[in-house]
DNA sequence: CTATATATGCGTGAAATATGCAATAGGTAG
DNA sequence: CTACCTATTGCATATTTCACGCATATATAG
């Protein structure tokens, strides 16, 4: 019987394989982005019983190990992610919420500079940028056209 | 009797110049960075009886004519601050939670690349950049080493 | 100084997250 | 496989952050 990675990354830490913990993974997995919430309702579409404070604590313990990793975007609503993915940066258009997540080679540049001019050791994945997409951008010009 | 500017700024827009819109900015500007709650507390140290609720929306009034702009720095407590300042970008370490400004030019590049590359208009005011300071990436040196 | 709409203070409420505790269930030794 | 020990869960509740309604106070025009 082989324990999957993620498993061992746990019982490394002394935590104990549950099957919350597993849902709670598999749905950031799935999720790609997800809120607290949002991963609640993916879990109990499996396992209903599952409690809000589980996957509060869960994310913890996930992020505690280095599976997810989580990002705050805007106001409020943190957003977990699989640490699977490779990493990325989040654009979060301020008008209509939307985000884009950009590889985040996108500011290897940037993120040298900052460790060069100050010493600044940036974590691109947790990185979020606030702005106005496209769309957005176009609709404001509109306006300020009229 | 001169007006000042920033009594100009809210009257333009219809509202009236209070002794709390003008302590709260003060505190603002005082305080270079601050939560809702710290501006409270500065602001009660002239006048006790003032409510948190009207610092909220003071801070929301004094943020919609542009005498001020907000950040989301990691979970939960938004900062807010003077817009008289150059427009910078923070870096809040993950570590000691300490926030160190920097010219928004640091950015420049990355954000004209984002503007190029995604159509993103990035508003750098705006953006917090997580990770760890020169002091807490030693610590965690240290530890790495041990 | 007066009229009046805007602002404030206060109590209340809602949303997001943390915590204490008893019950449950992993994991391990035998 | 069984029993035991302790981590984990579920539930109820506390906490934190912010929004809202309403009566009162006050800034400003005339």
């Amino acid at each position: 019987m082989e324990s999957t990675p993620w498993e061992d990354r746990l019982r490394e830490q002394g935590f104990r394989i549950t099957p919350q913990r597993q849902l709670v993974l598999e749905s950031v997995n799935q999720l790609g982005h997800g809120t607290p919430e949002e991963i609640l309702s993916s879990v109990q579409k499996t396992a209903s019983g599952v409690n809000l404070s589980t996957i509060y604590r869960t994310l913890e313990v996930l992020e505690s190990v280095g599976l997810i990793t989580h990002t705050h975007i805007g106001h409020g609503a943190p957003v977990y992610h699989s640490q699977d993915e490779s990493p990325h940066i989040h654009l979060v258009c301020d008008d209509c919420a939307e985000v884009t997540s950009i590889p985040a080679a996108a500011a290897a540049e940037f993120s040298l500079d900052l460790q060069e001019t100050y010493s600044f050791n940036a974590h691109m994945t947790h990185m979020a940028v606030t702005g106005l997409c496209k769309a957005c951008a176009g609709k404001s010009e509109l306006k300020s056209h009229g």
